[in-house]
DNA sequence: CCGACTTTGTGCACACGTTCACAAGCGGTA
DNA sequence: TACCGCTTGTGAACGTGTGCACAAAGTCGG
């Protein structure tokens, strides 16, 4: 039932093709990606499509890296993984990569979103122009707020979060978005696992128990704002403990 | 434990490589702690927050691992980096380590936030209580819009971009947060920089570029969903892929 | 004071990710 | 066709991060 439909084929470049990938090559390949590069793919792909945009056909590793804010030598390894589509004394045809990166990362096909927690964030997110534009559609909302029930925001009616099994499943919800309190997290996490959502998007500060077989990505504000602030406060050391002889400014004992 | 040993006895390890560093070079690399361990010790931080508001006094590196989901040989290397502060055979004193790690993230001192961009997301990001009970008070606004030019949201009047160097300065702002739309990313970025804002953190799905100096983090929610799409495709690829194995790719399943 | 038991801190080996550097391949030119 | 300059793709070196496994160091009961 998994419909590899992807590119109907391989031969929308030019007729040189020598090895012939066959699709079992393009899943060892796809499973080898490292996750690092994955995200990475996801930011080329936005630079790509932006470029398309404004009529760019051709690019070359440099530049592209240039403009992901990556060297190039990293870019072109990157790229690799997913197999070799450039044109050496060239480079990379726009449009050919923006279509290979987008079957890597499974953007061939629709990811319906539900965003569980209708509050400031969720609000945010259910009016993000950023969603349905790449391919994740906001299927379903969900609150446990009924006086929330019903009403539309950013143009889909909320539903209770009772009612969010049925509601998955008929909208075939793939990504679970929770934008709750800390408290409720756990709990709806376990709901939208047993309404068979298999990848989560948690804004929650708290870290989610799950099944190994489902995914979890977190996005955690106060951790990105207390990351920055040790980076602040590593300067600040830097500045004023130069000088200072094996002690840091903290009083660590840096040398024996 | 910051390397106080000169004990004999080293037993059967190898001859010593001689990495020939600098001093200077050593020092350097104990300050350093890895990206990847701040980022934990944050999460930790909150765990254990968590634990002594609800009277818990003592942790096993065990239980704390368990909280904090990650295995408990990686918690411990991530606690040594900042010192040794447990006991043996007992485990951490809870708000012992809530001070420490407190000081090595810099949040002894408070690290006032710019929110530029007075969107749905800017709203829920001026309105999100997490920031300051976690000291980052939230103490400025700013959109280019004037007709919200001193509207108070969340409780803060907005000001206009064009007063950014001047207010930014007057509050002493460390952390410029970035909700706009992506193509005024850069220019607010660049006004940001120039208003002596050191650390960013971007919600616009833009690559920015800044000086050396400046440290960007980005928060980009197209590339999370794209990163968790990926893995969707990857496992729908796995579970073809078990059938594929001695048969053809064309979906037909063959049941041994 | 001792021995049994618990838990930390870390040396070591391995895996992952990044960067370098260069051969291979392509387009353009004479 | 033969050459030249340019850019890709990648093997190999290197650096960083992870996990294992165990000695060191503590508590506790007797």
């Amino acid at each position: 039932m998994v419909d590899r439909r992807g590119d109907g084929d391989e031969g929308v470049t030019t007729t040189s093709k020598p090895p012939a990938e066959s699709p079992v090559d393009v899943r060892e390949r796809a499973r080898a990606i490292p996750e690092a590069a994955v995200a990475r793919l996801a930011v080329y792909l936005r630079v790509l499509s932006g470029m398309a945009e404004q009529g760019v056909t051709t690019i070359s590793s440099e530049e592209l890296a240039g403009a992901a804010g990556v060297n190039s030598a990293k870019l072109r390894k990157d790229l690799s993984y997913i197999g070799s589509y450039g044109t050496r004394g060239v480079g990379y045809d726009v449009e050919v990569l923006v279509s290979h990166i987008e079957r890597i990362l499974g953007l061939t096909r629709k990811h319906s979103v539900a965003v569980v927690g209708i509050g400031n964030l969720g609000h945010a997110l259910a009016n993000y122009g950023g969603f349905p534009s790449r391919g994740f559609p906001v299927a379903a909302l969900f609150d446990i707020d009924p006086d929330l029930t019903g009403v539309p925001v950013g143009g889909i009616p909320v539903d209770h979060i009772d009612d969010i099994t049925t509601v998955c499943a008929e909208r075939e919800v793939s990504i679970g978005v929770i934008a709750t309190p800390p408290q409720a997290a756990q709990a709806v996490c376990d709901r939208l696992v047993s309404a068979g959502v298999q990848c989560i998007l948690n804004f929650a500060p708290v870290v989610l128990q799950v099944p190994d077989y489902v995914e979890v990505r977190k996005v955690d504000l106060a951790v990105e704002m207390q990351i920055l602030s040790f980076h602040v406060a590593r300067r600040a050391d830097e500045a004023a403990g130069d000088v200072v002889n094996g002690v840091g400014v903290d009083g660590v004992v840096i040398r024996p």
